[in-house]
DNA sequence: GCCAATTCTTGCGTGCGCGCAACTTTGCGT
DNA sequence: ACGCAAAGTTGCGCGCACGCAAGAATTGGC
């Protein structure tokens, strides 16, 4: 049952993310207050710090929404046969192929800042908790703190691939080209959860 | 070579450390502003920001301090025919068997505030990069992303198992006594570290 | 010993996060 | 249809994190 409350608030949260990412993609992120965006959503900026707990968590948002819920059925859809490891895998995965859309802008812009960078990589935490629901649910004989732990893990390096993906490579021009070529995010993030596998693979047996 | 500079530094923030957490003892956590522990440390306001990003930091870090350097040096020091598995976890283990002393006191502050229990399971994260380094030290052939990884790894399963241990045990209490017995933190830790097993084995054995 | 370069400290100003206590809106039972 | 309880919004105020630029201290070379 979907009531008139929810929808409202789900409404504005809708609204102050999309100001939020609009204001910060035209005047650029460091030039956006949080009363713009509040004032932009026809809200008070108390009400923004009701739904976001910090300034850049609105912008970030506006290309995260829904990441956790979708990781979460990605898993569930996945064939019953296949294994746990690659299950998670392919639905991680999935979750960070680029649409090609606006988002591919909203994304070169957070790079850039690195005060969005951070709340970007932090993200990452957040399919923690839906993924380990997910485990639960398709295998319902894992001890729950495992599925907590392996959860974790996998959010762990997730973010790893992220911070590598967007790592400043900085002025020291790297000393050799071997460290990594700054590869495809898919595979980044493949290369990241491979170590994890036979982790998941052994839960995956206890089920 | 240890220069004035850097003793003098670690000399403050010692000073920080020991105010914040005097201070916090003999008045609660909350009564105790960030200007207090600055003037008893002999510092400005500015300064401890300087050394410390949040309020809470310097309180934990009291507690925390040096564990990074510990489990680093305790992760090399055992011997080389042990498995890495096993080495990390006794490493990462050792550096949460409580000591007995005035860190007791400390701690049973800690657990009572939200936001000491917050910032004091944030700092499994900062184990992370020496915990990487050890890992590659003693497997030089392992490759680095998968150490990254691995030592992400660890860190988030050390988060959970903090979390576990401090969770709050709400107000339903609970629908059977079989979720967790609150366990000692090592079992925990233990169990917690349990599920990554296979990985770390796996990683060990390609180094 | 002295000087220039690096590094650290400090005050100030701005914006932000959040607790608190009114007030308004929504949900639901009768 | 009415009214009460639950949930949401808003203004206010406090403390905090941090950028910035000026001043003080430490370092290494001469």
């Amino acid at each position: 049952m979907t009531g008139l409350r929810e929808r409202k608030k789900e409404a504005t949260r809708q609204a102050l993310r999309a100001a939020a990412l609009r204001l910060a993609m035209e005047r650029g992120p460091e030039n956006v207050r949080v009363d713009d965006i509040a004032a932009a959503a026809g809200v008070s900026k108390r009400t923004y710090n009701n739904y976001f707990a910090s300034r850049e968590d609105a912008i970030v948002a506006a290309v995260t929404a829904e990441r956790e819920a979708r990781v979460a059925t990605a898993l569930a859809d996945r064939p019953a046969a296949a294994g746990l490891a690659d299950a998670v895998i392919d639905a991680v995965v999935e979750q960070y192929t680029d649409p090609g859309g606006q988002a591919r802008d909203a994304l070169l812009m957070i790079t850039a800042s690195p005060a969005l960078r951070a709340s970007y990589t932090g993200t990452a935490a957040m399919i923690e908790g839906p993924l380990a629901e997910a485990i639960t649910a398709r295998c319902p004989g894992v001890d729950p703190l495992t599925a907590r732990v392996l959860s974790a893990a996998v959010g762990a390096a997730v973010k790893v691939a992220l911070q590598q993906w967007l790592e400043p490579t900085g002025p020291p021009p790297s000393p050799a080209g071997l460290v990594v070529p700054a590869g495809s995010l898919p595979d980044l993030l493949r290369a990241a959860l491979a170590p994890l596998v036979p982790a998941l693979e052994a839960a995956g047996r206890h089920s």
